[in-house]
DNA sequence: CCTATCTGACAATCTTCCTTGTCAATATCT
DNA sequence: AGATATTGACAAGGAAGATTGTCAGATAGG
């Protein structure tokens, strides 16, 4: 009649300890080993390549555990790719936030911290770039998430945001997808600009986007 | 002893008629049927959905054509890039080229081509803006060669080209995604704008790589 | 020490689709 | 009309991988 203990802390509730951790903290490693496994797996052989038990081995752990945490390689995707864009994001928001007030410096400081961690980790970089497009549509329902919070960071919309931004949203799309194919092209070719000449290529498009906001009144 | 007609055109080698077609016109034709066929079942399902036999049942073929014509499904599916291409960028060089020596006029010519075209034909342009990226490297050099084209009809490069454009292809390359971007989710929407909002839209980046050909003593 | 839970290895099943092969029906040429 | 190339329908073979199931061994709690 379970006889729970009540003495010790909250959170080992009804689970045996393994390992010095509780079931729901194992469980959220495994998940976790499994979205870094499948960074590696994806940027080594691409997502569609990519196997099941290929990520169960590079995250030792066995094809069991995948159904534990995910429903199909799908999920795992999208997992992983928030998981990368989340930090990434976090990051660029941090650094652009540190140049408040100033549009310009704001675009060049996230654009330059976006570009540093692609440069430093290739195989995250290669997947989310180049492999997450034409998945499902529910991979591409987060990716057009993702891609609105990266252009929010780039270029903050005007405080009071007028309801409806027509030529705004395209304008940051198409920002999007400049920096994006710039990015693309930057990897795949094994980097062969500084950084420097890459923030300075992408920010001339960003502006279009930045002046956009000023031209308001023709609409 | 192979009786050769040597009466007849020279065409008809040594193939029977059928239909009033040689062997080769016969399969060109059917290799044709299947492009088409193609297009249509990536627009409706996606290509990494459509399997063989469903694009034969839409060209009302067998596999057995299938094979005779295309080594695999990526074969089949890099000839139906390649077909929707050639004839769009043909059109629009065309377009383009009746407004030589104005380069704004020739960006919005082009432009305004593609995208009436991509609203004319929605199938061919979901496939070939959404599906067609990180199939394969095979493909992904296919779609490298097109974006050239796609650029270079957009804002043609100097005529003394200069050996070595570094920071005008990372512009290109920028303004290619930039249209791409803004097509895919016009497109995706159901084409909400008019064309000439999103030819303005995507003019706005081309001028980017245009204006890029004068500021070349930097470097 | 003993029991129940948890883990890891691995096999079995199942599905899906590609690819090739067979065979009868059809069309053309002589 | 007869011989042969051509076509279309269909099935058999085969490969790959996802998903579930089994089972022995390991580990923590009492």
């Amino acid at each position: 009649m379970r006889r729970v203990n009540l003495d010790s802390m909250a959170s080992s509730r009804n689970s045996r300890l393994y390992a010095g951790m509780a079931a729901e903290e194992r469980q959220a490693e495994r998940r976790l080993r499994l979205i870094q496994a499948a960074i590696e797996v994806y940027g080594e052989v691409g997502y569609r390549n990519a196997t099941v038990k290929a990520v169960c081995e590079a995250a030792e752990l066995t094809e069991r555990y995948f159904y534990e945490s995910f429903a199909n390689s799908e999920a795992l995707l999208i997992a992983a790719y928030m998981h990368v864009c989340d930090t990434l994001h976090a990051d660029m928001a941090a650094a652009a936030d540190a140049c408040a007030g100033d549009p310009e410096a704001r675009m060049t400081a996230a654009l330059t911290l976006y570009f540093t961690r692609l440069r430093e980790h290739p195989r995250p970089a290669r997947v989310f770039l180049l492999e997450i497009s034409g998945i499902s549509p529910a991979v591409d329902a987060v990716k057009l998430t993702v891609s609105r919070t990266f252009s929010e960071i780039l270029v903050p919309p005007p405080d009071i945001a007028p309801h409806a931004d027509r030529g705004q949203n395209l304008l940051s799309t198409g920002m999007v997808g400049a920096v994006i194919s710039i990015a693309l092209r930057w990897v795949s070719k094994g980097y062969p600009q500084p950084v420097e000449e890459i923030v300075a290529a992408t920010a001339a498009f960003c502006r279009v986007a930045l002046s956009g906001h000023s031209h308001r009144g023709k609409v």
